[in-house]
DNA sequence: AAGAAACTTGACTGAATGGTCAACGCTGGT
DNA sequence: ACCAGCGTTGACCATTCAGTCAAGTTTCTT
C-alpha cells in the first residue's frame, strides 16, 4: 500500500478530489470486469491478469486505479451490500402484510435474475465465512433483520399473517432467491440449458408463501 | 500425472490392488484434511501445504497418495455425490406422499447439519459452474430428479398432494437445506454466534411444506 | 536377520501471480 | 504552442505454490 493517487472510496479525506471523466469511466470498467471474474472464480481464483484482460487494460493500469486486488474486491462488496439490502428496506409497515412480504420476495427474486454475478459474489464471500463484510453484517444487516422480524411478529400477533418464525421466514426468502442465481449451473443442467432457471419460480414461491402466510 | 503407485479409485485397472492398512488410514486422513481446507477456502484458495499441515503429513507424502491437488478434489467430490443423492433415492413411491416428502426434507436438513463441510464443498463447486461434476449432474442427478418429478406429478394428479411444480418443489428443498449450511456464517452473525443456525428450521419447514402440499 | 517393498521427507524447480518502477504518451489549461 | 501532471505500459521483482527427486526410514515377508 503506497501510491495510487487515484483514491476514492469511503476512507478518503475530506479534500475535494477532482475525479476526472477518464477516472470515472475506467473505474467503472475495472469494477465491472472484476465482478465478472470474481463472481466466476472467487477471490483467490481470480487473477489481476484476468481482470485486466476482461477490462481491456494493462495490469499496471488496473493498479493505478486501485490499491490492489483486495481493494477492488472490497470496493465491489461495499457497492453491492447497499444494493443487496435495499429490497428489505422497502418493506412498508403501513402496507397490507401479505402483499408486502410477497413484494419483498418478488423484488429479491428479480435481483437474482438481474444481478446473478452480484449474487454469486455475495455467496462466495459468505461461504468463506464473510471475513471482509463481517462488520457490516453484524451491525447494519443484523439491525435491519431484527427490525423486520419485529414487524413480522407484530403482524402475526395482530392475526394479519399466520404465526411463523420471522427469522426463518426471512431466511427462507433469501435461500430460495439466492438459489436461483447461485446454483443456476445445476438448475440449467437438470432442466436443460435453454430454459431460464427462474421460469416458474415466481409462481411457485407465490403459492408457497400465500399458503404459508394466509391467516387462519 | 506420472508415478504415484498408490493409486486407487474408479479408474484403476482390474488388478487386485492390495491396499495396506497404512494406505487406508493415510488416505482417509488426507481426504478429511482436504475436505476441511477445500470447503473453507474453495479449490483455488486451498493449498497443498495447508492440507499437509492439517493432515499432519509432509507435502510430498500427500502426493505419494494422490496424483495431485486436482485428484484429491475429484476424490472428495466423487465420494460426496453419492452420499448427497442418497436422501432423494430413499423416496418411496409406495409411501404416503406428504410423509415421504417431509421425510426427504428432514433427511436433507439433517445432512446440512451433520455435514456442513460437504455442503460447502458442493456449493463451491456449483458456484464455479460445476466444471468437475458436470457429467454426473447431467446424467445421474438429472435422471434421478426427472424420475422424482414424475412421481410427484403422479401424486398430484391423484390428488394426494396439492398440484405444484415438482421441479421447483425439489429445488426449494435443496435451497432451504443448503442455505443453513452454506450461509451458516451469515445466520450466526444475525442470530448470535451461540445459536445453532438450524434451530427452528425443521419446525418452520414442516409448517411451510405441510401447508403447501395439503390436498385441497 | 535380512532383503525387498512400502513409506517418508528435505531440498529443489518451474510456473503463476501480485505488485513495482521508470519511462513514455496524451490532454487540458494557459 | 507548451508543459505539468494525468494516464499508460513493458519489463521486472519477490513470493507463493504445485509438483519432483534422491536419499533416507519403517514395515512386511521369509
Amino acid at each position: 500500500m503506497a501510491q495510487a493517487n487515484a483514491q476514492r472510496g469511503s476512507s478518503g479525506a475530506a479534500e475535494a478530489r477532482t475525479t476526472t471523466r477518464i477516472q470515472r469511466r475506467n473505474r467503472r470498467i475495472i469494477l465491472d470486469a472484476a465482478l465478472e471474474v470474481f463472481s466466476a472464480h472467487g477471490f483467490r481464483g481470480a487473477t489481476l491478469d484476468q481482470i485486466a484482460a476482461e477490462a481491456g487494460l494493462s495490469k499496471p493500469n488496473i493498479l493505478y486505479y486501485f490499491d490492489g486486488k483486495e481493494a477492488i474486491h472490497r470496493a465491489l462488496l461495499t457497492d453491492l451490500l447497499s444494493t443487496w439490502l435495499d429490497p428489505l428496506r422497502m418493506l412498508n409497515p403501513e402496507g397490507e402484510p401479505v402483499a408486502e412480504i410477497m413484494g419483498y420476495m418478488r423484488r429479491k427474486l428479480a435481483m437474482s435474475r438481474e444481478f446473478p454475478r452480484e449474487s454469486r459474489l455475495f455467496a462466495n464471500e459468505i461461504l468463506q465465512g464473510a471475513p471482509r463484510i463481517e462488520a457490516v453484517i453484524r451491525t447494519d444487516l443484523r439491525a435491519l433483520v431484527d427490525d423486520t422480524a419485529a414487524l413480522l411478529r407484530r403482524w402475526a400477533d395482530q392475526g394479519r399473517i399466520a404465526p411463523v418464525d420471522p427469522y426463518h421466514l426471512i431466511f427462507s426468502i433469501w435461500a430460495l432467491t439466492q438459489h436461483y442465481a447461485d446454483f443456476e449451473a445445476q438448475i440449467r443442467m437438470i432442466r436443460g440449458d435453454d430454459t431460464d432457471p427462474t421460469d416458474g419460480a415466481e409462481a411457485f414461491m407465490d403459492t408457497l408463501y400465500t399458503r404459508l402466510l394466509a391467516p387462519r
